[in-house]
DNA sequence: CGTATTTGACCTGCGC
DNA sequence: GCGCAGGTCAAATACG
């Protein structure tokens, strides 16, 4: 976690502190988002996932739910440090001043999840906003478009925001894979652009990375937004379906807005791809702090939902559901920080908002039935988790030298770890340390 | 050599 | 039914 964070973090601190300064380049076709192998997000796709497709569980997240859970429970125990969110901000600000590396734990701070959920997935939809929320205290609920989404992320503070969005139209008899657009349920997520700022040659913009391996697969002007949308493939496993788009808010050029399509089919991203993509991107400076890799990583989800609640004050998450009556009903933990909320309100689409103070275990559990499947009991997983735990932060630490701080960090660390335990997380973590940078092969499977 | 990115073209969905 | 826009595919290119 943390280790593999550190890098990434420190960007993605950059970028969102930096203010975007650079963020405006209007790109044109050819511009792209760059990755900074670096920058890593906070937050786990795989947690976006715990909603389950109507049709399509089987894109989503079935391994990721799982990964969620865990996550979240022992952010209820003992674990979460949600605590260290609260601080987030100031520690940003100072490290960001100093180091970009140190950052880690500032980023996500910033970092807001808005989990849009379509029609589909009810009571999936609502575990997942608890687990958001473990800590806060009150939740809001909203509804909200992608639309605000992109917009409120730019707009509002640098703080991202998770959605998780189904977009469905149900009413399409088919849902099944026919129709691709609107009927798949998006998660999005709303975070602090690396900072695109010159930097690196390339003009591209800098995007986060995750503990997923993508592989870009296109990218597309898109009329709203001077900037383009890159659409990236999970290229961990050929099977799996997973996609993500990432694009500039328009109204913040300093956030970016990834857009979650589907869940991953296999456990974890045993290594990334660091090879091509990253190096790529600059010729020059390969690899250490200017290359842009073009793999995004973005944190896994459950990363986030840990950060989150940390902070009433500070972060603010916010997590919406659709429902399938088209309502979207979301709960947004330390909404009162966010300034993002009013935007989205005020944007388009209806935001509404409710206090809710979830207990984010018992939200839980009802969340996954499928994780049931994957894994009986997130206790269960917490005990592995544990034990890797320790290889693994130790791992990343090493790996991050850089930035001892992230030691204090160690939420975040953690939270990365249990996606990798997933799997068969020892290995992979070793794996995901040493060859994240580059890798080369992805394959695990 | 293999993998990943880049980029244009094609296809599909959606709105009018 | 037409046009627009978004999303995906596939060929070409680049890099380790
Ligand atoms: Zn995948």
């Amino acid at each position: 976690m943390c280790s593999k964070f550190e890098g990434d973090l420190a960007d993605i601190i950059r970028g969102s502190s930096s203010g975007g300064g650079s963020g405006n380049k209007m790109m044109t076709s050819s511009e792209e988002l760059a990755v900074d192998p670096t920058w890593q997000f906070p937050s786990n796709p795989t947690n976006y996932s715990s909603e389950i497709m109507e049709e399509r569980l089987d894109g989503f997240g079935d391994p990721f739910p799982n990964m969620q859970d865990p996550l979240l429970q022992d952010l209820d125990t003992p674990i979460s440090p949600p605590t260290f969110f609260t601080t987030n901000n100031n520690i940003i600000t100072s490290h960001i001043s100093n180091n970009e590396n140190n950052v880690t734990n500032t980023i996500f701070s910033r970092m807001g999840y808005h989990q849009i959920t379509s029609s589909v997935d009810k009571l999936s939809v609502a575990p997942v906003v608890a687990a958001a929320s473990p800590r806060l205290k009150s939740t809001t609920s909203i509804l909200v478009t992608p639309n605000d989404l992109i917009n409120n992320c730019g707009t509002s503070n640098n703080e991202g925001h998770v959605m998780e969005t189904q977009l469905l139209q149900i009413s399409s008899p088919q849902n099944t894979g026919i129709k691709r657009r609107k009927s798949q349920a998006k998660k999005v997520v709303c975070i602090p652009a690396p900072a695109p700022v010159s930097s690196s040659r390339q003009g591209g913009e800098v995007v986060p990375s995750d503990l997923w391996a993508w592989r870009k697969y296109g990218q597309k002007p898109i009329k709203g937004s001077p900037y383009p949308r890159g659409y990236y493939r999970c290229s961990s496993s050929k099977g799996c379906s997973a996609r993500k788009q990432v694009e500039r808010s328009r109204t913040d050029p300093n956030m970016l807005v990834i857009t979650y399509t589907c869940e991953h089919n296999h456990p974890w991203p045993t290594q990334r791809n660091a090879l091509a993509g990253s190096t790529r991107s600059s010729p020059h400076t390969s690899k250490n702090n200017t290359s842009s890799s073009s793999t995004l990583q973005t944190s896994p989800s459950s990363s986030f939902s840990h950060q989150k609640p940390s902070n009433n004050t500070n972060t603010t998450t916010n997590i919406l559901k659709e429902d399938d009556e088209g309502k979207k009903e979301s709960n947004s933990t330390s909404i009162s920080d966010c300034p993002n909320v009013k935007e989205e309100d005020i944007m388009d689409k209806r935001v509404e908002m409710e206090t809710h103070v979830p207990s984010f275990s018992q939200t839980y559990r009802p969340t996954l039935p499928d994780e049931s499947t994957y894994y009986h009991h997130s206790e269960d997983f917490f005990a592995e988790l544990g034990e890797i735990e320790a290889d693994p932060l130790n791992n990343l630490f090493e790996n991050n030298r850089e930035n001892k701080q992230t030691a204090a960090l160690d939420p975040f660390g953690f939270y990365d770890w249990t996606a990798e335990n997933n799997d068969s997380g020892n290995s992979i973590t070793s794996g995901l340390l040493g060859g994240e940078a580059k890798g080369g092969v992805q394959q695990n499977p």
